[in-house]
DNA sequence: TCACGATCAGTTGAGCACAATTTAATCGTG
DNA sequence: CACGATTAAATTGTGCTCAACTGATCGTGA
């Protein structure tokens, strides 16, 4: 009604789409959850193991620019992932300061296992393949938007 | 190339929408942290002031249903608001299993200073009003089909 | 009536996420 | 070459998230 837009309906939960995202990515998770189980994985874990099956031998540093993630997240789960045997963890041997993230055999085995995932999301989300791709391409040129308004 | 599409494809990062909304989230959250610090307030805590700004006087359930968040995670949150004096949680009158959450004064005035953060998210989003309320309901439409598919 | 299952909030434990800080190694400039 | 700045990872502290469980209350049917 009046010129500029009334924020009261800008305060409203329904009309966020911060919020759509926010729940659309728990409602993700949990239906992932029950598929990763399977591999005795968690989210963030299956993640950095996605980085690690495109590229082996990857600094901490190169999987925190992928997932826009930390060290203070990256090195418990990284260890988690040592600890389950599917990583090894070693300093870089021309840069001490780097710790370089290697498959063991059975983490490269369980790409294998992790190939029913996707399709069981696909199922779950209701879509086609063209309509999430479109769908995903614009969250991502958002997302892009986002973190260079951050940066400035 | 073969009558089924390549699982390989699927299991790389970029091609994940699952991915796209988690990163889009957490870009979001980084967003909105400057924003909200001025308040007080975490964003889950803030989607919670929402939800009384728009209706005072509700059990946790209802906000618990409204945002898709259970009681462990709702619980402390609360306790929070309550010990920075913005809510007040009272066991219900009549259903004693009830814990009511009523906004203080302090909350309700809170609400004034909170209509400035969806100008700041809409600017760091670079996208129209509408274009952003399109991409919400394509997201919220995908959600819901989410939670749909968990329900089965 | 009262016993039993359902419901609501709270608690505990594991893991994720980020800010702030620390430590160690490397780089760049004088 | 030395020394301050930078970089990479790790650490600490706070808060969110869920699963699994507990305890109290409620509602209903035998």
């Amino acid at each position: 009604m009046a010129k500029k837009p009334a924020p009261a309906g800008f305060l409203q939960l329904d009309n966020q789409i911060c919020f759509a995202v926010y729940s659309a990515g728990h409602a993700f998770n949990r239906v992932y959850k029950p598929l990763l189980e399977k591999l005795g994985l968690t989210y963030p874990q299956y993640l950095a193991m996605l980085v690690l099956w495109e590229r082996d031998n990857v600094p901490v540093k190169d999987i925190g620019e992928k997932l826009f993630l930390d060290s203070g997240t990256l090195t418990p789960l990284l260890k988690r992932l040592e600890a389950a045997g599917l990583v090894k963890r070693t300093r870089g041997a021309e840069d001490e300061r780097t710790v370089i993230v290697a498959l063991t055999p059975q983490g490269r085995a369980l790409r294998d296992k992790a190939g029913a995932v996707p399709q069981g999301i696909l199922g779950a989300s209701g879509c086609t393949v063209d309509q999430l791709v479109a769908m995903k391409d614009e969250i991502v040129a958002l997302r892009n938007r986002l973190n260079k308004a951050l940066g400035e």
